[in-house]
DNA sequence: GTCATTTATCATGC
DNA sequence: GCATGATAAATGAC
């Protein structure tokens, strides 16, 4: 049987390009909403995929890098988190 | 599977209080992830080649050959249909248009 | 077996 | 130079 080894170069793969701000916003919004389980389901990812104008699959890529880092950051700065949780509590007293 | 309000040992249900943040202590003890060589890299897309499902015999020469486990030689093949799966679908689907800028 | 994950690594953006 | 998104090993649920 021929080997077709396509696999080097048909990885045109990583090219990444970095989300827009507001899918970020949005993101990090979820979040840091849902701390305490920061695993959306299927529908919910089907619905942050819609507002940030992205994949699915970049949003599972999202939350899994999101969550791995924040754990290697607890205890550290980590201003983002009470900068999206004073975000939430404005938005909870409105 | 598994994914709003599901519950087990390792994807908790939400307390949806403060910082119970139960997902963040992984105990179970995880072996290193390391990457494989380029010839076994190779070697295992070969078989791929000839078929996504590899029999007990091969799996058995194989991991030998490439001074591998079983085990992981099974492993690979699972993550490689996924891979499969996954590349299938990008290319039934049309671009999704992507917006870009961001910082730093 | 599939498949959603975790984690380290890769590759790029800036 | 790290931040960030995507991929490669490895695990666990089902």
């Amino acid at each position: 049987a021929v080997m077709i080894l396509r696999s080097r170069f048909l990885d045109a793969r990583r090219k990444r390009r970095n989300f827009s701000k507001t899918a970020t916003e949005v993101l990090n919004e979820y979040f840091y909403s849902h701390l305490s389980n920061p695993y959306p389901s299927e529908e919910a990812k089907e619905e942050l995929a819609r507002k940030c104008g992205i994949t699915v699959s970049q949003i599972s890529n999202w939350f899994g890098n999101k969550r791995i880092r924040y754990k290697k950051n607890i205890g550290k700065a980590q201003e983002e988190a009470n900068m999206y949780a004073a975000k939430k509590l404005r938005k909870d007293n409105a | 599977v598994l994914s709003a309000g599901a519950s087990n040992a390792f994807y908790p249900s939400p307390t949806d209080s403060f910082v119970s943040l139960d997902w963040t202590t992984q105990v179970t003890m995880r072996k290193k992830r390391k990457p494989y060589s380029k010839y076994q890299t190779m070697e295992l897309e070969k078989e791929y080649y000839m078929s996504s499902y590899i029999t007990k015999q091969k799996r058995w020469e194989l991991a030998r050959n490439l001074n591998l486990t079983e085990r992981q030689v099974k492993i690979w093949f699972q993550n490689r249909r996924m891979k499969q799966k996954k590349h299938t679908l990008r290319a039934a689907n049309p671009k999704p248009a992507a917006v870009s800028s961001s910082s730093q």
